[in-house]
DNA sequence: ATCGGCTCGCGCAA
DNA sequence: TGCGCGAAGCCGAT
């Protein structure tokens, strides 16, 4: 019996069947619980009655990652080292190119096959298929960040959350199951390894050290379980009513957590329809969980111009095209954007929480991209200092989310054309009228310092 | 306060 | 081929 569902797996050879360890390459799903590729691993590992590692490469640089960034990673690691050693799972941390250091260790290692997460960004994908042709030996991608598996999901970009929703409702009583425990490994790993040292780590790496770490949220996956049931006691009866205002804190703040993969959505959704199972709140929760988020890694695995002008639709494109050299009443360059230093108190707000925070409310994200679209000389110039800013400071930066909801403010990805005017064309237009409509837009501005 | 128009294209019914 | 409708809206008319 194997604990995984088969349409989670993904060959990424054709390799024979080999003699050696297993071997976990942990890399978007950061945690030793509710993982399914981790626990593929230790079946194919006790099928084989072989040893059980796992190894994490640490590139030397990744999507203009920060020291805040870094810093969350690797403490959540050592965490996760924690709970790992006392199943007889070693973790060994590598620094280098990823496929390249992931060879090296297999042919050290003798290793017998290799087990990967399932990650749609170009540069993770690149690895993963270089590490797939040269390591010599079977080579497994498991879907364990989303609950329906994305390859199985759909096999084209889809057009917005209504053709991805009912796919997903469908497959859903299959894939929301629970996670089986991980056991104690009984095959105990060859050679000695030593415990993960993070502040050392930290203190050797050449990092962009401008973006400082956060006291809070605290990373690692106990900080994420103590969060995931403070909002479900707390936040989620009222989330309908409250997501949309920036002045409370009425979404989850998981995001960090959910996106360094020390926390399961699978666990968060679970969690959820156990303690609340049908209620508009509920509903519009798991709809921003599920459904946007895989529509998100949808459209990064399926448009490799996620990050790019060329990843818009042909309409979006022809528009903004069109739009291209309409006057700008302002604009900024990325240095004013990033110091939040533009004429609007309320952007700059949006800006500084970004800065100070590592997070913006999800509504105000919509309102900060599509702005920065309206005050740049090209949509071009808008793209990356949108994603660069994003990448940099928020500790969810340099995920599908937010490849996809800037695409979404500025390119019309996922949504429709509307009126025509100036620069955005038929892009969807928002000013802060709408925000005042929506929420206490003076009360938002003080406190962030306006 | 509420409503319709703006505008594109998918997916389904016919 | 026609029709309903969509990830968060804006605007002007009533």
């Amino acid at each position: 019996m194997t604990a995984v569902d088969i349409r989670r797996i993904h060959p990424l050879n054709r390799r024979e069947e080999q003699d050696g360890p297993v071997v976990y390459w942990m890399s978007r799903d950061q945690r030793a619980v509710d993982n399914w590729a981790l626990l593929h691993a230790q079946q194919l590992a006790l099928e084989r009655r072989a040893p059980l590692g796992v190894l994490f490469v640490l590139a030397p640089s990744f999507l203009g990652a920060t020291l805040r960034q870094y810093g969350f990673l690797l403490r959540g690691l050592a965490e996760t080292a924690q709970r790992l050693a006392k199943m007889n799972i070693p973790l060994f941390l590598l620094r280098g190119e990823p496929a390249g250091q992931l060879c090296s260790f297999v042919a050290q290692n003798r290793v017998g096959t290799v087990v990967t997460d399932f990650d749609p960004l170009r540069v993770k994908r690149v690895w993963r298929e270089e590490a797939a042709r040269s390591c010599g030996v079977p080579f497994f991608e498991v879907d364990s960040h989303n609950i329906v598996p994305c390859r199985f999901v759909s096999d084209k970009p889809e057009y917005g959350a209504h053709t991805l929703r009912p796919k997903l409702r469908r497959l859903l009583a299959d894939f929301l199951t629970e996670f089986p425990p991980l056991i104690p490994h009984p095959h105990v790993w060859p050679a000695p390894f030593q415990p993960l040292d993070p502040q050392g780590i930290l203190s050797d790496l050449h990092l962009d050290r401008s973006a400082s770490e956060l006291s809070y949220p605290l990373p690692g996956t106990r900080a994420a379980g103590e969060r995931l049931r403070s909002f479900i006691a707390q936040g989620l009866e009222e989330y309908g009513l409250r997501r949309n205002d920036p002045c409370c804190d009425g979404q989850s703040g998981l995001s960090p957590w959910l996106h360094f993969g020390q926390l399961a959505p699978q666990r968060v959704a679970l969690e959820t329809v156990r303690t609340l199972s049908s209620s508009p709140s509920s509903e519009a929760f798991l709809d921003e969980l599920i459904v946007r988020r895989e529509l998100s890694d949808n459209f990064c695995h399926h448009n490799r111009a996620y990050d790019r002008l060329e990843g818009f639709p042909a309409w979006a494109l022809k528009t903004l095209g069109e739009h291209r050299h309409d006057r700008r009443e302002y604009l900024y360059t990325q240095e004013q954007f990033e110091h939040a230093g533009t004429h609007d108190p309320l952007w700059n707000a949006a800006q500084r929480s970004l800065l100070l925070d590592g997070k913006m409310h999800g509504y105000l994200r919509m309102y900060w991209a599509k702005k920065i679209l309206e005050w740049s000389a090209s949509p071009e110039e808008a793209l990356a200092v949108a994603i660069r800013l994003n990448d940099r400071y928020s500790l969810d930066g340099r995920d599908p989310n937010g490849y996809a909801g800037i695409a979404w403010s500025m390119g019309g990805v996922h949504d429709r054309a509307w009126g025509e005017r100036p620069v955005f064309g038929k892009i969807r237009y928002m000013n802060d009228r709408g925000c005042r409509r929506k929420f206490a837009v003076d009360a938002y501005i003080r406190r962030w310092g306006g």
